[in-house]
DNA sequence: CAGCGGATTAAGTCTATACATAATCCGATC
DNA sequence: GATCGGATTATGTATAGACTTAATCCGCTG
């Protein structure tokens, strides 16, 4: 990594062309070391860069992606300042289920289980931005790893823009049909715990009253509703990520 | 394409100056027309600059920042290329629970249930990269909202890191002493279901059987181990994002 | 044909400079 | 003294040019 060269820097400086991770990692000491302390603000750009001997624009993508994970709050005249109490921001890889499955080392399966079209229930419409009683489709299947139920999704379409005769679900999912022919579309999505009920625990082949962990998403495309999906995966599920 | 690019963005080309933004846009725009073929590979940096009548730079950042969130996949050399199946990256934030109590509008309320130090159980030792029987502190915490449980804190410490006698966790959580005193470490975290047996039905006011959410995170700092710690929320709790 | 290594390529980055924009500060005004 | 508006300021962004680096490509060799 980082080198210091020759440099025409002083002493009292880090030798010159820090890349802009060296420049990260100094701020985050800092942070850590109490050096800036958290509420205070910190110097501003063009000091560090004249500090630490780098240009200003290796100082502000620094500074801009630690204020993107949570770790510096900035703001235009404002400066930039070490949050009083962080928010941690942590990513999580959201994939299609069958490349979930065979990323633990599964064979994915898929069984339909059920889709027709009819009213959507209230709480769904109103969570697409749509008048109650709008017609929506109305799409179940289980997903298998190595035969045994991984993932029951459930879902609510847009029947403009999936319609029954263009995309059929009955080998391909609606997941990855979506992720393929709609890809890129924005929303919200959450994740909370479902009790196993008899009809639940019969599909995903679980005691009933297990607890599931449960995803779901509504996604737009341009403020157009597409589909309200829940996912419920089996017992166990763990859903993991690194920060 | 040379200049009938209509509508996309706020911004009218010719002549020069686009937003990285625009060029972010208008790249999401040929990813989502298919223009951009999932699988193929884009003209590279130097030639949507051309093309658009921008610097590289600026192309450069918006296809930077399209591959953080998963639209685009690029490798030096290999160039640029739209994936086959995209894995979308979506972003929590971890607030210290007493925040997020307060920004869904209750007031926070701590109890401390337990704090000793022994032996730390296999499993957890292990997360921790530490040998089997290690000494830590075990510390169980409840968090209320408006009185009512809302999360189980339930947690294994460092003791050389965090000494019963310097951290004293009676009124601040450990929760939040913390992010205070070694924030910003690293580590790994996931979500799960968890089923209240008769002791957490007891502790978090909820039916026996109830489906819990939980979240486990273990954190280091440098390499070593701060703590591991298992956070188990209400009956009804919802993590939500958007993406 | 397999394997190695150098040439080539496209992304990654740093620099210096300039201008844009959002906030804040501060003084003038009512 | 409260309000408005302009000066100030730190971040945000664009640009051209140069250099670095990881991968791939490809031709040479055994």
């Amino acid at each position: 990594m980082s080198e210091s060269r020759a440099g025409s820097g002083g002493q009292g400086r880090v030798g010159g062309n820090l890349t802009w991770q060296a420049v990260r990692a100094e701020a985050i000491r800092r942070i850590r070391e109490r050096e800036w302390m958290p509420g205070s603000r910190i110097p501003d750009e063009a000091e560090l860069a004249a500090e630490l001997g780098c240009a200003r624009a290796t100082v502000n993508r620094a500074l801009r992606d630690l204020a993107a994970e949570g770790y510096l709050e900035r703001r235009r005249k404002g400066g930039t300042r070490v949050p009083e109490t962080p928010v941690r921001k942590a990513t999580f890889e959201i994939a299609v289920i069958r490349q979930d499955v065979e990323a633990r080392g599964h064979r994915h399966g898929y069984r339909l289980l059920g889709d027709e079209t009819g009213a959507a229930p209230d709480e769904i419409a109103s969570a697409l931005g749509l008048p109650k009683g709008t017609p929506l489709r109305h799409v179940r299947a289980l997903h298998l790893a190595d035969d045994a139920p991984f993932c029951l999704e459930i879902r609510w379409l847009n029947p403009e823009l999936v319609p029954p005769e263009r995309a059929v679900f009955d080998a391909l999912s609606a997941n990855e049909w979506l992720l393929r022919n709609l890809a890129y579309s924005a929303g919200s999505f959450g994740f909370s715990a479902r009790t196993a009920d008899a009809e639940l625990a019969a599909l995903m082949a679980c005691p009933e009253g297990a607890a599931l962990l449960a995803m779901d998403r509504t996604t737009f495309m341009d403020a157009v509703p597409i589909t309200a999906a829940t996912l419920i995966y089996r017992e166990g599920y763990r859903l993991a990520t690194t920060m």
